[in-house]
RNA sequence: GGCGCUAUCGUCUAACGGUUAGGACGGAGCCCUCUCAAGGCUCAAAUACGGGUUCGAUUCCCGUUAGCGCUACCA
């Protein structure tokens, strides 16, 4: 977990200096929708010189878990992106209370005595609820009185009614918005059990903490009208929004882990073998571009490309499969980024991998492997389907005709193998030096060259399909090569 | 139902009213090649529909359709 820091010194040069929010509520894992939240939140503070603030909205008693919060921290831990403050909104529910006895003070908000409704499954969807009559309407006496007798209550805004009135703001992806007073209904603000509700929590803290910039999801769009309301009753400066578009399945469907399974999980993609800074730079990509066709990008070139008016506003589908549950494009980034990332670096991080998929190998002999095997990889954890060979004493049982050359047969595959066991035997195993024996030795038999190789490399690797032969061999050594090339004549 | 938002290749997207509608992923093919990869080249693939406005609409306006979001003490 973050360590809360102070306000950098750069903070004090100035009120202006932006600040944005990322602000998960723990009820589930770290949803991939949510990381792209706090990405283009970080994106915008770095851009900008701002500060990021990550706050815990658990306001939600009911919902909120222990596993849940430690998902959200690990999976941005994960991310590596980092964030310069940190709140939790149930350490700040004395600062909700008084803004919404402020609220209600002014004659803004009213207290709703009626029991919360448990049966919503009863309610028809075409009616327009606007708030309970008798409730909006009740004089402040009988409310103090009953509310003094210990009845519980809601506390609601007192929506504007007659005239309506028009509420607008400009929000920096959607554009100039408005919707009339007469279509919001006085929503609430306190619970009955005196927590506060989400509207009523955010925007206080927002407040508070002083958030210049609110960059979230574009469910919230319509939830913002609310929003100026409180921001308005509160008497302070509406921060700017943006809201970004949402994160869809194949189908069009809202990404839920019930329906979707782990591919929403930030984890999930983790523990596949994405790199952090892949990952990152794929969900950045999903309903945001740099308008100049550029696409693979460093953290920094993110930071430096990265613009509000660069948001899109459709929904965004997340091209994943039941039996690929990757979208190509993230797996082809991650790809790209393992092709070009440095041998020692990546050999380290494919290490856990490794010994996850039950192998042994250490720091020095992965440094060896990796060269092999980095650009037939997408996923870290593809070391284990395509290196495996390289880490086993005997291999996995295979089929004798894979030894076979191509237009050739078992007295060929033969041939070729007991001149390469004689032939290795007698050089010295480093690349150079065995593709000049190898070959020599095709000659000698009249054979091609591939003809020579396929049975040598069915014979050391198990399989047809593996990295090229000569480093494979002096990765592996004369020894085993030998031993297993033995084992393939007696397949024969 | 009400209110709001959205609509370019299969997917992510580009195109301050004038382009043969561009790029990327994925797909197909060819080249390279010891297999597989990687790399190079090529191809297929889109402006939801209908009206306007305009000399000219992917682009602006209206409608239709479709999708998504919010909708009584979830966030």
């Amino acid at each position: 977990m973050s360590v809360r820091r102070p306000y950098s010194p750069r903070c004090y040069t100035g009120i202006f200096m932006n600040r944005v929010r990322f602000a998960p509520s723990p009820t589930g894992f770290l949803h991939i929708g949510s990381a792209r939240t706090f990405i283009f939140n970080w994106l915008y503070a770095r851009h900008t010189g701002g500060s990021m603030i990550l706050r815990i909205d658990d306001t939600d008693l009911e919902r909120n878990t222990e596993a849940s919060l430690n998902s959200i921290f690990e999976g941005l831990r994960w991310l590596d992106l980092g964030w310069d403050e940190q709140y939790r909104q149930s350490d700040r529910l004395a600062l909700h209370r008084q803004i919404a006895q402020a609220i209600f003070v002014k004659g803004l908000a009213y207290r709703d005595f009626t029991p919360a409704q448990a049966d919503q499954g009863e309610r028809r969807a075409g009616d327009t609820w606007l708030f309970n009559p008798g409730m909006r309407e009740m004089v402040r006496e009988e409310s103090d009185r009953r509310a003094a007798s210990g009845d519980r209550f809601a506390l609601r805004y007192r929506v504007p009614r007659e005239p309506a009135r028009q509420i607008c703001f400009t929000d920096a992806v959607y554009g100039a918005q408005a919707k009339s007073t007469a279509d919001i209904e006085d929503f609430a603000l306190l619970r009955s059990d005196g927590m506060p509700t989400y509207h009523l929590a955010s925007c206080a803290d927002d407040a508070d903490l002083r958030i210049s910039h609110i960059v979230r999801g574009q469910d919230h769009l319509t939830n913002t009208f609310k929003h100026c309301l409180i921001f308005e009753a509160t008497g302070v400066a509406m921060p700017q929004f943006a809201h970004l578009p949402l994160l869809v399945a194949p189908d069009g469907t809202k990404l839920s882990k019930r329906r979707h399974g782990p591919v929403v999980s930030v984890t999930t993609y983790r523990d596949a073998g994405f790199l952090p800074q892949a990952f990152v730079n794929f969900l950045c990509l999903l309903g945001w571009s740099p308008k100049n066709d550029r696409e693979q990008m460093t953290r920094q070139e993110l930071v430096e490309a990265f613009s509000l008016e660069g948001i899109n506003r459709s929904n965004t589908i997340v091209n994943f499969k039941e039996d690929d549950p990757f979208d190509p494009k993230a797996v082809w980034l991650n790809a790209e980024t393992i092709r070009t990332m440095p041998v020692e670096q990546l050999a380290e991080l494919l290490l856990p991998f490794v010994a996850a998929a039950g192998f042994h190998a250490d720091r020095a002999r992965m440094v060896q492997i990796t060269p092999l095997i980095q650009e037939r990889m997408k996923l870290l954890r593809d070391v284990a389907t395509v290196a495996d060979f390289f880490f086993v004493e005997e291999l996995a049982p295979y089929d004798p005709a894979e030894l076979i050359p191509q237009k050739g047969d078992a007295a060929m595959a033969r041939a070729a193998l007991e001149k390469a066991r004689q032939s290795l035997a007698a050089t010295e195993f480093t690349h150079d030096t065995l593709e000049a024996a190898l070959r020599r030795a095709s000659e000698e038999l009249k054979i091609k060259a591939g003809q020579m190789f396929q049975p040598i490399r069915v014979a050391v690797c198990g399989r047809k399909n593996a990295p090229p032969l000569f480093g494979t061999l002096e990765a592996l050594g004369k020894e085993r090569c030998l031993h297993r090339i033995e084992k393939a004549i007696q397949k024969l």
